[in-house]
RNA sequence: GGGCGAUUAGCUCAAUUGGCAGAGCGUCCGGUUUACACCCGGAAGGUUGUAAGUUCGAGUCUUACAUCGCCCACCA
């Protein structure tokens, strides 16, 4: 097969010309398209983790979208029907808030608007910014298949959701109903366990006196005084001494009066603080428990915007804080306080808004957990899915082994609502309930007005957005999905939250592998943060450096599941990479002449070099290819950066210059093919990495097909991996360094051509019949072979590799001294490898233990070591002489 | 309190069946060699956190410890 390429390859690669024209020009061509593929083709689905639809691209974004557009690219180019399936999420809190903000600053509120108006500007606001991430996601070359984009309000995700809430109602595992939960004040809604962080924070302990009735005091000491408000018991440990006599007395609540009992439990840890609790069933989660084992009542004093509640009696209408200091100082005023004290203790925070939250009283939707829960540990255990990393399945197993109830409501406006519905019945308006995806027959149905968590509609993304409940025919070819990658900080409220949805509701685990990404951090390994002003912006450097820089550098920099420091020279590395890539392929395209033959010339026809590189090339393509398995992404954009700028382009480049330049039409042929062949597979590697100045430079070669992104990936040909050509040729480069040294060593000017003659060694055959390895990497003329008894010139230097002697006849530059000192220091070096490889060889459990290739290796080694060591011993004596 | 990760060159990080510890940046020396100064040639720089253990052989496996970071957990 013949073919030819564009021709006159501009100098540079213009990055931010040809961005955006590739990636409409892919766009346009369908190339996104898994139907692009043959219908028989094995499908490769991932489903992108949907950002925010207000939001705007950090840098954990551009993470995520290197690595799966890294994956489908890669997957799409071993034929697979690859399908990126991307969208944005609602994001119920977040965008809530950006709306609330908005509002804020025209002067008016979400009450005041009302429902309907604020709905109505939350989907402006939708509208407005919702493409924004999208296209920030394109300028990354996202190789998605937009017509399939999805956003998880939309009509069938919102279908979905319905039948996902109603299929788990029916089956018994959906409930309501009054419990403890967090309440966050701020928002004004229920959050989840995991939507609480605590944080370790200076707090005060206060310490003051339990009045009893009839007499006496119990120290009792808390963090939080305004819930004495709320007592409903003290509790002391039953077989605490100093106040066991108490239990069955009354205490008298500070203040209000309140006479509660005082009771026994062994939950109470003797030790800390004054050994004596009160108890606040309404506003603590450890007394709900303790109240519900003593039919204890709850006594709720805190209004959900945390003011005090009438059972506060003087202290209604305060905040919690301003309650809390006012009590404080009417307790003192009444004798009954002990002492203050600073205490580090743990506060529960909204991971939103950042404001404490209160455990709060309230009745919510719950799904009744462990069943699926069950089903998702299995799925792991058993193999179906499998994490990467795998430490991170410990964590997982941990998590849903002791897995709470999910509260599902939340007391937000944008979102799903509830498909519930509410009819008066004995004067409670919430009398009967009914759960559907419509209305019940009959009059007086109110809907539920609580939307559910973010997490629920998204725990099903990754079929909702096929189809489901639909039998489509996307269902049918795409699901399950393949990979789910994502970050390990939303291991628990995702991707746990999908496999058990995906499971239960599908039978079938959403995907074979959770690929975990870690996070982006800044110099220094802090978090990025805008206040810290230490971003790194994305887009700002795609700007600056292109898109294919970004992405390599983010691939490059980390392991899977480990945080990355983000550098910036190695973003700058990175772009030079990039155009020494594009370099390389100008030096070839400048060097064709019309149409080229791709098939590679028999192995016997080639050179030492050709067959070299080749050799290393599809080593690399085998390392390559498994590190792709084992999802070493990193480790193989390295080796191929590694190979592309250390062999390729410094020695292979170089010598074929030789034929390039030269008379011989034969060796310019066999040279073009080689060097093609390499760049070809080359570019075909690095496409995932870097897709846009890859295609645009492929052009520029001679290649079947219309486009990279299509272009198969290169497979190993053992046939071309020789160890005995690797190591000839690194014999030679072994003497090319050496030359290069002595040269410099004796300030050779680097354009002066000199001569070398070799005594007979292994290289030396080698080096006579590839003249062009010394003429183009060291600037030697010509090589002579010198005969087995003739004696070596006596005014050169001497240049020992193996046991291959090389003299360079340096006339009026060789200063017999400096050539002897460095021939000593040749021999030193010498000295403590044959040392090492001695030891190592006269250890008979070494040599009767270690695997025997890696004996024979150091065998060979001492060999090479030791002739090294006779000819340099044999030149020393004769300068002396 | 439990679990996990990290600790390797001045800095940021690699090193996946245990087999001579690498790269980028920085530093030093030398170069406008017709693909590339967004480059080329050379050099210096390491007791792989500490202490033991397993092994012919340990950055890699085991144990303990130290420091840093993260996750989970109901001591007011």
């Amino acid at each position: 097969m013949k073919a030819s390429a564009e021709t006159q390859m501009p100098r540079n690669f213009d990055f931010a010309e040809a961005e955006p024209r590739l990636y409409q020009w892919w766009l346009d061509q369908g190339h996104f398209k898994p139907e692009r593929a043959p219908a028989e083709a094995e499908p490769f689905v991932i489903s992108m983790p949907p950002p925010n639809v207000t939001g705007s691209l950090h840098i954990g974004h551009a993470l995520f979208t290197a690595l799966e557009d890294l994956m489908i690219r890669h997957e799409r180019m071993r034929g697979k029907a690859a399908l990126w399936l991307p969208g944005t999420d609602h994001a119920g809190i977040a965008t809530q808030l950006q709306v609330e903000k908005m509002l804020r600053d025209e002067g008016t509120s979400r009450e005041a608007v009302g429902y309907e108006e604020f709905l109505r500007r939350t989907w402006q606001w939708k509208e407005e910014q919702g493409g924004t991430i999208i296209r920030q996601l394109r300028r990354l070359g996202a190789s998605c298949d937009w017509d399939r984009e999805r956003f998880t309000l939309d009509d069938g995700l919102s279908d979905a959701v319905l039948q996902a809430f109603v299929t788990l109602w029916e089956q018994g595992l959906v409930y309501r109903g009054p419990r403890l939960v967090n309440w966050s004040p701020g928002l004004q809604t229920a959050v989840s366990d995991l939507e609480v962080e605590t944080s370790e924070e200076e707090v005060t302990l206060y310490y003051f006196r339990y009045p009893v009735e009839g007499g006496g005091f119990l120290p009792v000491a808390t963090t939080r005084p305004e819930t004495i408000l709320g007592d409903t018991a003290v509790a002391l440990h039953p077989e605490d001494e100093r106040y066991r006599h108490l239990i069955g007395r009354r205490a008298l609540v500070p203040i209000l009066e309140r006479a509660i009992p005082v009771i026994g439990d062994a939950y109470v840890d003797r030790e800390f603080g004054t050994g004596a609790l009160k108890v606040t069933p309404a506003h603590d989660f450890n007394d709900y428990e303790l109240a519900r084992r003593h039919g204890l009542p709850l006594l709720n004093v805190l209004n959900k915007d945390a003011s005090m509640k009438a059972a506060a009696g003087p202290y209604a209408g305060l905040d919690r804080y301003a309650c809390r200091e006012r009590l404080w100082r009417d307790m003192e005023a009444a004798g009954l306080t002990i002492k203050t004290e600073a205490y580090r203790t743990r506060i529960p925070r909204s991971q939103r808004g950042g404001e404490v939250v209160e455990p709060l009283m309230s009745t919510q939707w719950y799904v009744r957990i462990q069943p699926l829960a069950q089903k998702a540990i299995d799925a792991v255990r058993d193999g179906r899915i499998k994490i990467v990393p795998e430490r991170f399945e410990k964590v997982y197993f941990h998590w849903l082994e002791n897995i709470q109830d999910w509260c599902v409501s939340r007391q937000l406006w944008w979102g799903h609502r509830i498909p519930a519905w509410y009819r008066e019945k004995d004067g409670d308006p919430q009398g009967e309930v009914y759960v559907g995806k419509d209305a019940p027959p009959g009059d007086g149905w109110v809907m539920e007005r609580d939307v559910l968590d973010t997490w629920f509609s998204s725990g099903l993304w990754p079929f909702s957005t096929l189809g489901w409940p639909g039998e489509t025919a996307d269902m049918r070819r795409f699901y399950p999905t393949q990979v789910m990658e994502t970050g390990h900080d939303i291991l628990f409220f995702w991707v746990a939250r999908m496999i058990m949805l995906g499971l239960w509701l599908t039978d079938e685990p959403p995907f074979h592998t959770v690929y975990l990404h870690g996070l982006v951090r800044a110099e220094g390994g802090a978090k990025f943060s805008k206040t810290l002003g230490n971003a790194i912006d994305p887009l700002t450097v795609v700007d600056r450096l292109g898109a294919d820089p970004l992405r390599f550098t983010l691939i490059t920099s980390g392991t899977p599941g480990n945080d990355c420091h983000l550098d910036e020279t190695r973003l700058d590395h990175s772009f030079r990479f990039v155009n020494k890539i594009w370099q390389m392929t100008a030096f070839i395209n400048m060097n064709l002449d019309g149409e080229l033959e791709l098939e590679l010339p028999e192995a016997a026809e080639l050179d030492l070099p050709s067959r070299w590189i080749l050799s290393r090339l599809h080593r690399l393509i085998a390392n390559v290819s498994h590190l792709f398995e084992i999802y070493q992404y990193g480790e193989a954009g390295n080796q191929i950066l590694a190979f592309m700028w250390d062999e390729l382009a410094p020695f292979y480049l170089e010598i074929s210059k030789e034929a390039l330049y030269g008379s011989s039409p034969a060796a310019k042929d066999r040279a073009r093919r080689v060097l093609v062949h390499v760049q070809d597979c080359c570019l075909r590697l690095l496409h995932p990495f870097m897709p846009f100045m890859t295609e645009e430079a492929w052009r520029y070669l001679p290649h079947e097909g219309e486009a990279l992104i299509l272009a198969a990936w290169p497979t190993a040909d053992q046939s071309w991996i020789d160890d005995s050509v690797e190591a000839r040729m690194s014999h030679c480069l072994e003497a090319v360094r050496e030359i290069r040294n002595a040269r410099g060593e004796y300030k050779v000017d680097p354009g002066r051509r000199i001569q070398a003659i070799a005594s007979v060694g292994a290289a030396a055959e080698d080096l006579a019949s590839n003249q062009a390895i010394l003429r183009r990497l060291c600037n030697v003329e010509s090589l002579t072979l010198l005969d087995a008894d003739a004696p070596e010139p006596a005014k050169a230097a001497s240049i020992v590799v193996g046991d291959l002697t090389l003299s360079l006849p340096l006339a009026g530059m060789l200063d017999l001294a400096a050539e002897r000192a460095r021939l000593e220091g040749e021999l030193g070096k010498l000295a403590d490898g044959l040392e090492r490889t001695r030891k190592m060889l006269a250890n008979e459990n070494f040599v009767n233990r270690a695997r025997p290739d890696v004996v024979q290796r150091e065998r060979d080694r001492l060999r090479e070591l030791e002739a090294a060591q006779a000819q340099l011993e044999a030149r020393l004596a004769s300068l002396q002489a």
